[in-house]
DNA sequence: CGCATTTCCTGGTAGC
DNA sequence: TGCTACCAGGAAATGC
């Protein structure tokens, strides 16, 4: 394992959501500023924010949502227009409280809320970003046109709307490998490459099975097991690599509770054969080759070439 | 359009 | 010790 990493996926960022929600929620931003790296679309319209304050702190998948509401009557009814502040940590984004922080490094640092707090107290917001991998911007609410993965994102793991069929209706909407299919975002939101590698060992999915050969019944095992993984991960404040913190200072330890990530050429904690590790759809995944049997034929719901 | 591949970006690490 | 080459990853861009 390598440098600060925590790769948010869905409890990770579930967790900073839980620890900024009580800071940032009915806060005043009175500046936002991007800092220390170059215009472009990963950090935009941030003095859109200024003037506003941040009605929630929502999540949506791997992303953070909140909600601006502006804090001028006159210029609300003249846009009509509600914004939405969009932040995704991408590999290696932190939110910091710069009071907490006083000797941090700046050297990544992309931006810069001055807030004042529903306690009027002041406080300053950092986002560092140090590989540039994630998002800061401002957008008008809802509108997610340019952030195609948001825009196109399924629901989320534990929507009472996403029943089995549901779930299996949406992988069979790709002939993709069903652990490539699970990283877009599409058949659901939030699993990102340790939770997909986990939740298929635990169905017994072969990650290069097409997805829409995935019967019914595996489906429902995938579904179940990825609510499992997610659930337990969001319980233990996500799975920490390395020196990661959360927000506050926390480690989170779902590492304690992976089988197979990471652990290429250990033995399959079920059957004890030596775990496997294979780059697919460019990304490095880990399985267990014996109870994870990739399927020879399409099962016959599905036309064959 | 669907799917596969490449790119972005930096710091940690292996190997010499 | 110092240097190079390589690796990690989510989402977007590019290629076919």
């Amino acid at each position: 394992m390598k440098g600060r990493f925590a790769i948010p996926e869905l409890p990770e960022v579930e967790t900073v959501r839980r620890e900024l929600a009580p800071w940032l929620t009915g806060a005043t931003i009175t500046q936002a500023v991007r800092v220390n790296a170059p215009a472009g679309p990963k950090y935009a319209n941030l003095e859109l924010a200024a003037n506003t304050f941040i009605q929630a702190v929502n999540r949506r998948g791997k992303f953070l949502l909140l909600p601006l509401d502006t804090l001028d009557a006159a210029a609300a009814v003249q846009s009509s227009e509600q914004l939405e502040l969009v932040i995704h940590l991408g590999m290696t984004g932190t939110v910091l409280r710069a009071e907490d922080n006083p000797n941090y490094a700046m050297k990544h640092v992309r931006t810069r809320l001055e807030l004042t707090t529903n306690k009027a107290q002041p406080s300053t917001l950092l986002f560092d970003d140090t590989r540039r991998f994630g998002r800061f911007l401002v957008v008008p609410a809802g509108d997610y046109r340019t952030l195609p993965t948001l825009h196109q994102m399924g629901l989320e793991p534990f929507d009472p709307n996403l029943t089995d069929k549901y779930f299996k209706d949406m992988l069979a909407k790709s002939t993709t490998a069903v652990k490539t299919y699970l990283l877009s975002q599409k058949p659901i939101a939030g699993v990102g490459n340790i939770y997909a590698d986990e939740a298929l060992w635990h169905a017994r999915i072969h990650p290069e099975t097409p997805s829409a050969w995935v019967s019914s019944a595996k489906a429902r095992k995938l579904l179940a097991a990825l609510r499992e993984v997610l659930a337990k991960s969001i319980e233990v404040q996500g799975t920490t690599l390395r020196d990661y913190r959360t927000v506050n200072g926390e480690v989170g330890q779902f590492g304690n509770y992976l089988n197979v990530y990471g652990k290429a050429e250990e033995p399959c904690p079920r059957c004890g054969k030596l775990l496997t590790r294979r780059v697919i759809g460019g990304r490095s995944s880990h399985f267990c080759a014996s109870c994870q049997q990739r399927r020879r034929k399409p099962p016959s719901s599905v036309k064959e070439a």
